[in-house]
DNA sequence: TAAATTTGTAAAATAAATGTAAAAAAACCC
DNA sequence: GGGTTTTTTTACATTTATTTTACAAATTTA
């Protein structure tokens, strides 16, 4: 599942995007300013950000300029969705690093298209959502969907591979059940089921030696030794 | 230096462009149809393609499909550039593989922004194509349109063709449902049908022996072993 | 250390995706 | 227009994946 970041102050517009990207099969997440945007990306791993430019506090364009600026986050795609048409506007956002730009107001279907386009691109860009994530002797193909350990091919189903892709994606970080339920199956509630596990455990077998690669924390939740 | 195709019937126009994409360091190529834009991807490794629309001969959205279908030019980044200016225009441009679309009449600076935002965005790649593609027992001969199994020919349908010759070309890909429909069918949107799975079956059934190098990977999509 | 809680594990139950054949619709071709 | 082929849809069978369950093992807490 795909996370969008979607940093837009008017809460109205920001509930139907996010309507919207679930339909379509996107996990949605929403910060009302730009600060709490980057608390988000610390948070989940995101795939595209959809930025308003008129924000309170921190503006679009900071942030833009942050994002771009970080070794972390500068490879994640950016749209602007701003109600600033003007052709100066577009190129300056253009210009500053965002990978398009939306006026508004715009339809659903042109968002998602653009939304789309970005993320079809993004298989062949660096960084985040790089080719190949490598970590001890897992290596993961990502434009291939495939799996290596020790240079052995192994079959993973889609939960599994998502999982292993997250961890791979954060070695060093140890993601909350919650969070996973989050990112990966798009759940909201915090709802008490052991599929979490369930699913690591299959994945640990998988991976054979290094299954215990993932540890979990008792009480935190699972990642990468 | 990069190199910029040009494919646009209107002299006029590709010459304006021409002269401000010099001034601004890039190589351009002009072509005034979408045949002789092919002959110069051949000869020169482009770095964006501009595509009009409206072209004598070959229309531009076949150029565009005809394009993301072909092995060695399909991470060639696509701007769209027409007067066709519906939102319907735009959305079904950028769901047939554009990178981006930009309305006429256009500035320069514009399209320069959009331009640098795209090559910003990572390096194209050049290659050469084959005429005929070989798989384990299974060979495509692009030029005459047959396909033999273990050397016996066998016969096709035209979906079922561009299907192979698709995962012939990129035999470590996995391809998505959406886009096997957006490539060889081009349909925009991610409507739920069973199209692919009836196609790839009746290909399976057709390549006999080799059927089962055709895997499907688990909602995901399918892809050559 | 004992009780309570959390995690590991395997297997059963449920849900979802894919395979398949055939009917319906559309495109093609005299 | 009528017959043919191709494409799409449908319905159902089969396979595969996911979630839940139950209990064992480990860990934390008091």
């Amino acid at each position: 599942m795909r996370n969008v970041l979607i940093i837009e102050d008017d809460v109205d517009i920001a509930e139907l995007i996010t309507y919207n990207l679930q339909k379509a099969g996107y996990k949605a997440h929403h910060a009302e300013n730009a600060n709490d945007g980057l608390i988000i990306l610390g948070e989940v791993a995101c795939d595209v950000i959809l930025l308003d430019l008129m924000l309170p506090g921190l503006k679009g364009m900071e942030f833009l300029k942050i994002i771009r600026n970080s070794e972390e986050y500068n490879n994640i795609p950016v749209i602007i969705i701003s109600a600033k048409t003007h052709e100066q506007d577009i190129i300056s956002g253009l210009n500053t690093g965002a990978d398009d730009y939306l006026p508004k107001p715009f339809s659903m279907e042109m968002l998602l298209a653009k939304i789309n386009t970005i993320l079809r691109r993004g298989a062949s860009w660096t960084g985040r959502a790089a080719n190949v994530l490598e970590y001890q002797g897992i290596k993961l193909d990502d434009a291939n969907h495939k799996v290596y350990v020790q240079g052995q091919e192994i079959k993973l189903t889609h939960k599994e591979y998502e999982l292993l892709r997250l961890f791979l994606s954060n070695p060093d970080t140890i993601f909350s059940r919650d969070r996973l339920l989050n990112s990966i199956w798009g759940y909201d509630s915090q709802s008490y089921t052991r599929t979490v596990d369930a699913h690591v455990a299959s994945l640990r077998k998988k991976l054979l030696s290094c299954g215990d690669l993932i540890v979990s924390v008792p009480k935190t939740g699972y990642g990468l030794k």
